[in-house]
Parts: structure tokens; C-alpha cells; sequence
DNA sequence: GGTTATATATACCGAACGTTATGAAAATTC
DNA sequence: GAATTTTCATAACGTTCGGTATATATAACC
């Protein structure tokens, strides 16, 4: 009995590693924003000729939604290990400083995230749709977690949870901002320390 | 004796108000950030031609510049309002309502500064500069009333006026990053809220 | 009225964009 | 080894981009 070699590849074999290359287009996407990269950066970065890209990720769009799956994969891996965290505190510690760490790299600063969410030309509507969507999640998690941590007497009792969500959101989305300015790891630093310090109940 | 009349326009009149036409192109560039709107969006709100536009305003950057200038003397006027507040808390209170209000506008939602400051293209990065460059002087003006409330003794002796500074900014980006989301006023407002009631004493 | 100066409208420019047709190269299958 | 299948490299596609040349219209000056 032999398993059939239909699976095996039959033509040409393909001459770069794909996840490589999507890696390298998360970078330049991270960097320059869903428009602002454009097709001859990215093949660049990627080592590889416009019909390899086509043929290997269809088209820029769907290039983009891999790269952004491959982000939340790799780069957001803290945002579901926060939630985790004993209490709300603890979870927006560890969202805090999980997002200083990634916002403040070396190449790429801020959020994917953030910087896709900005308007842009009409035509970059439905990525800006997608992205959004992505964050709505992300908050909505936050939202379910501060409320859970609430039933738990674990937040003061006037604190709404939904505005708490929308606020430590706000926060590191602002943090994605000043890092994409330029802002220094130390100065992104002072901005977590006074979020933390000033946290609801201590 | 009489005044030289070479001051009045020799040629055909513009038919045009120069005025209204840039606080046309300001909407469109606030709704869609500068490399978003193609100068086919902007001739079409603002009611012109290209060479009307180009002999009015130079060219796109410099059409922006001045769109960036009318923004700030008439949406961002609450910035140095809200400065003159007697408390660190009375101006973040200021900045945080006047921001909720220009921010959740019907047509052009965020701040026009946040949107700029988005990475972009090659070509947009003297704009992107200018951009952050403004923000960069509002934080600054910030950082200086926070140090003379500290000396006023209006804030508690444990907080940096540096990351008060910073935090304040950040949660003002991502007030506008949520708005620019679709964010409803009553969730901005929330957020509002919880910055003000953990603001650092009382 | 003739001259001059500015604004308008149409049409066009070269460059860059995302995308694809085309043919040669390299592997498997028979 | 011939047929087949997939990938690769070059070059081109049509569209849109920001920006302009040209010609005409409309005002003030003399």
C-alpha cells in the first residue's frame, strides 16, 4: 500500500523560503503602512521578482493579510498572555510593557496595527476595514477581561470597565504613535510608569 | 499727492475664494491624510482647476502647509487655552474636552496631526517631518506647564512632568486613533473619564 | 482701443503604481 | 528521453499620480 505522490511537488521547485520572504514583507509594511509600501520595496526586501510574488501570495492586499496574521502570531503573542494575568492591574502591566518592547524596536517602530488603521487613499479601504477589525477584537477581549476582573472585586466599584478597555487602549495606541515619532525606549518607559501609577485602586 | 494704485490686482480677478478653498482642501486632507488625497479629490471639494490650485497655493505640499497652519488657529485654538488653566489637572481637563470635540466631528474624525504623523511613502516623509515636528512643540509647551505646576506645588512630588507630559499626549493620540476608527463620542467620552478620575492627585 | 497682466479651461507630460503576458529554465512523471 | 508542470526573469500592460504647456477669457492701465 503506498500513499499516493500526488502531494509532492511536481514542477519547478521554488527557489526562496516563502516564510522568509513574508517575514521580510512584514517589515516593510511595519515601516512604510499598507500604501506607503509599495510593490518594487517589497520585492526588494523579499529577494524575489514581482511574478514570484503574485504566483506565491496572490496579490498586495492578501500579501498584507498574511503579514498581518504572521504580526499577531509573533509580535501580539503578549496581548493573549496579558489577559492571562491575575489582575487588571497585572493585565495592563503586561500589556504595557509587553507593547514597549515591540513599539520600540529598531527598524520597526510602533504598531502594525496602528499605523494601518490611518486613512489613506480609497482604494486601501478595505485594509483599513480589516485592521480596524483586528483592534475592535483586541479590545473587546480587554473589555470581557475588565469586566470579568470587576465581578471579581478587583476594580474599584464606580470604574466602568468599557471605559477602562477604550482608555489603556488609548494608551498604547498613543504609545504606537510616539514611538513611529521618534520617541526614545526611555521616554515611552516614563509614559507606562505614570499609566501604571496612576491605575484605578492603587 | 496720491497712493500708487499698484496694489490693486491688474489682471482678471480670481473667481475664487481663497479662503473657502482651503478650508475645503483642509477637510479633504483631514478626512484622508496627505498622500490619501490626489489632487483630483482636492480640485473637486475645493471647486477649482489644477492650474488655479497650483497658481493659489504652489503645489500639494504647500497646499498642506497652510491647510496644517488654518487647522491649528481653528480647531487646535483649545491647545493654548487649555495651557492657561490654573491647575495640571485644570489643563488636562481642558485638552481632554476640547480634543473629545474637535476629534468627533461628524465628517473629519481624529487629529489631523496623528493622521500626518503616519508612516507613508518615500515621498511624504518631509511632510510626515513637519507633522511630527508640530506635535513634538505641543508636547513641549505641555512639559513646560507641567514643570511649573510642579514648582506650584499642583502636582504630587513622586510624578515626572516629562512622562506626565507623554501620557497626556499619548492618551490624546489614541483618543484620535479610536476616533478615526469609528469610535461613538459616548466611548471617547468615556475614556475621557477614567484619564480625569485617575489623574495623579484626586 | 490697445497693451499688459492675471485667471481659467483643456489637454497633456513623464514617472510610478499594481498587475500580468511571454518565453526560457528546472523539476517530476511516463 | 519526451511530455508535463511549475517557477523564474524580462518586459510590458493600463491606470493614476503630481505637475504643466498652451490658448483663451477678463480685468486694470495708458
Amino acid at each position: 500500500m503506498k500513499i499516493p505522490t500526488a502531494c509532492v511537488a511536481r514542477g519547478r521547485p521554488r527557489e526562496f523560503d516563502t516564510d522568509k520572504a513574508l517575514a521580510a514583507a512584514l517589515s516593510v509594511f511595519w515601516a512604510k503602512g499598507y500604501e506607503g509600501a509599495s510593490m518594487a520595496d517589497l520585492t526588494e526586501a523579499m529577494g524575489i521578482t514581482k511574478p514570484s510574488l503574485y504566483a506565491a501570495f496572490g496579490n498586495k492586499e492578501a500579501l498584507f493579510t498574511k503579514a498581518l496574521d504572521l504580526y499577531q502570531r509573533e509580535k501580539l503573542a503578549y496581548v493573549s498572555e496579558a489577559l492571562k494575568a491575575p489582575t487588571a492591574r497585572g493585565v495592563a502591566e503586561h500589556f504595557l510593557r509587553g507593547a514597549l518592547e515591540i513599539y520600540s524596536g529598531e527598524k520597526c517602530r510602533g504598531c502594525l496595527t496602528v499605523i494601518g488603521a490611518s486613512a489613506c487613499g480609497d482604494e486601501a479601504e478595505g485594509i483599513r476595514e480589516e485592521v480596524v477589525a483586528r483592534g475592535a477584537a483586541a479590545k473587546q477581549a480587554l473589555l470581557e477581561r475588565f469586566e470579568r476582573a470587576k465581578q471579581d472585586g478587583d476594580l474599584p466599584a464606580n470604574v466602568d470597565p468599557q471605559g477602562l478597555a477604550a482608555y489603556l487602549t488609548a494608551v498604547l495606541q498613543g504609545m504606537s504613535v510616539q514611538a513611529g515619532a521618534g520617541a526614545s525606549r526611555s521616554e515611552l518607559e516614563q509614559l507606562v510608569e505614570i499609566c501604571l501609577a496612576t491605575w484605578p485602586g492603587a
